[in-house]
DNA sequence: GTCAAATAATTCAACCACTAAACAATTTCC
DNA sequence: GGAAATTGTTTAGTGGTTGAATTATTTGAC
């Protein structure tokens, strides 16, 4: 009861625009000023949070001391390895990027090995920088573009990997001694990532509006007005999304590489499927008579949509796409589609193409908007949705922290 | 935290095959056989669990006192409109249907108050017959073809319904004055009688087997050997499901009726999507170009697998659900398809012709087993499925029911 | 400048629910 | 018949919460 308080608090706090005081912690969460008062110093204590500089006053009586996530305190090692680049970064525990490094080369002539020391070493003066910042690194997640089993690569088609057993070979790196290592999706990762920029604070108390108010309010398949990212608003990492306050926390997340992987985030958690395989959109079938697969299906949407494919003809990956997220749409119900990775920069041409097929074969498009927007966050998506697994379990399971520390 | 608890018992005691004593289940909780004894004192008195003659003795000590779910308590009322039929049924506590009646009479014909002022004739006389036999309905669901969005039916095409309000109309009836009345998707609560029936007890305690234990012990598609429906297990409402553990607890349900629909169950739980929406899985695209169908759009599942066309081809049914149905395994990665409606009975001839989409087509298939099995309960899943909402909510938090007797 | 009102945070007694350990009840086994 | 075993209850103790009272610090009125 204590561990779901305090974690309680600590989201409360977290998801706060400015510091609130202990007072409004307890409005906010319903809890006693007397218990929040004890579970804040505790977290104080343990270094989560700090007491910073009160807020401009409001009127009379005892002013507040603000409360804040700390900027020193416990921080996630995020890694990728994709087919042209190697990555590292930290991330503290208020989101913020302390450190990050990217080093491009070709992975596919280097056996695994070899990339894995590679990254080894990124990892390891990635901790040191921010050991030396006065940051704690909690852990480390590795992104891959493939399929991922307990902590072992089954199969990477693009880095022609097979049954690589990452994490062991990181844990043998003497710099990383004690961490907690892991290793997911690329793409599952990167939704990660966009929820962590895009998300926003859970719809506080209120329940999720009624799919009958809202297909009252808008019909049919929408995009935001200023659908092209706007440049100054991502460098501040503070995307203002338009749309419905649940939209930010529900999306599928296309990741368009060489490959199409997905990432499926429902109400802020990200679903991974019952044995860590889910996501696997590049190959589902939008042809089923069409071009034949490396997979050794025909008509993949990887072969419509892919990089490759990409190159050729944008608007038939934009039909492809859409026939494929109409799948989507009407078996999950997701709101949002977010298009990442090489799906990005392009979602000007894109998007018409998607939308028509999303019109037409989305059941339910008449009922209820589906909304389309590019991804915020660009190449870094995968590696920053890594760094946040960790400072999300600390986020989530306070406790466990502070035990550790003692 | 007690609620929490009493949940918890609770549980423990439905999921037992034997009535379980109290200490049995405080080492199953891991609460204090004290603590145990409070919270079961708690639930006998308001009339959850009711104590039985001992267990077959086992060696030397007090003899127990066994423990079991109640059959004079909560009941829910589950209720059915489909196209060709009205239905209702009592289910107890412990899952047992204890009253049950079907009225044929096509519904198309009907307006929608005629059908729901039948069925709420239906409705009534099941209340009161579960009433003179001690029980009392906590709650009534009613199961739909069609999209629901808060209470209110917004499309059913086979019943020509739109925008019909039947949890109004279901309200107004006297004999349900007080009743919790919800309305829900058939696919969708047919996938929760399937769950009941099959589904067994959580996974206690162990987590489910790393995808890498898994891939190891049983590659490629496989169905059940013995894979047509046992009547005589049936019968008993006891099927032996086989398979790992947790298929039973996560699987994708087909609905073969006039549409199709589609419900999904992860971990036990029913994924309704973000609107409700979820599980249109007869408005997937399979072939882009092609049938026309009478939602818009071309080539949708339901051209080639709804139970017109079942009727003209089902080798080609066979090979659409193959299609739709590998594009739900590469996106979710669900390890479980029961087939379900007017597919159940013809699962062996439809069989192969899935598998060999599913073994081409899903990228994860050399991995780990898609397992086919068909629906265990027949046309009655979606009412059994209605009722149990109303059964699961007074089991999830019994402290509710205790506090609502008081 | 002083005092009342307002707001923030802490202290303290009471309470609820769980734990641990002792105890009572009832059986089997020797 | 008595020791051992097992179930279930009782009792004292503890952790964590609430609610009320208390202290601390500011604004605004006079």
């Amino acid at each position: 009861m204590r561990a779901h308080n305090l974690a309680l608090v600590l989201h409360t706090v977290a998801n706060s625009t400015d510091p609130p005081s202990r007072a409004a912690v307890a409005t906010a969460t319903g809890l006693t000023r007397a218990t929040v008062s004890a579970l804040v110093d505790d977290l104080v204590a343990g270094g989560l949070l700090v007491e910073v500089d009160p807020p401009p006053r409001t009127g009379a009586g005892r002013p507040a001391v603000g409360l804040t996530l700390t900027s020193a305190g416990p921080a996630g090692l995020g890694l990728e390895i994709n087919v042209d680049y190697l990555a590292a970064c930290v991330v503290d525990l208020t989101g913020a990027v302390r450190h990050r490094h990217v080093e491009r080369a070709d992975q596919r002539p280097a056996d695994p090995a070899q990339a894995l020391a590679a990254l080894g070493r990124l990892a390891a003066t990635a901790r040191h920088a921010a050991e030396a910042d006065g940051l704690i690194v909690a852990g480390a997640a590795l992104a891959v573009p493939g399929l991922v089993a307990g902590g072992v690569v089954r199969v990477a088609p693009n880095l022609g990997w097979q049954d690589v057993d990452a994490v062991a070979a990181l844990r043998a790196v003497p710099e990383l001694a004690g961490l907690p290592i892991t290793v997911d999706n690329e793409a599952n990762l990167a939704a990660l990532g966009e929820l962590r920029v895009t998300g926003g604070p859970p719809p506080t108390g209120t329940a999720a509006p009624t799919a009958q108010a809202i297909a009252a309010a808008a019909p049919g398949v929408t995009a935001p007005a200023g659908a092209a990212p706007d440049p100054a608003a991502a460098a501040a990492g503070d995307l203002p999304i338009p749309g419905h306050p649940w939209d930010r926390r529900s999306f599928l997340y296309i990741s368009g590489e060489i490959g199409i992987g997905a990432g499926l985030v429902i109400d802020g958690e990200l679903y991974r499927g019952v044995r860590g395989w889910s996501g696997e959109i590049g190959h589902v079938t939008v042809y089923p008579d069409g071009r034949p697969c490396r997979c050794g299906a025909r008509g993949c949407l990887e072969q419509y949509a892919g990089q490759e494919a990409l190159a050729r003809d944008e608007q038939l990956a934009a039909a492809a796409l859409g026939i494929a997220l109409s799948a989507v749409v009407n078996l999950l119900d997701v709101p949002v589609i977010v298009l990442g990775g090489a799906y990005a920069p392009i979602f000007g041409s894109l998007r018409d193409g998607i939308e028509a097929e999303l019109r037409r074969r989305v059941l339910t498009a008449g009922l209820a908007p589906v909304t389309l927007r590019p991804a915020a966050l660009g190449p870094d998506a995968a590696m920053r949705g890594a760094a946040d697994t960790i400072i999300r379990a600390v986020r989530e399971d306070p406790a466990a922290w502070l035990r550790r520390l003692s």
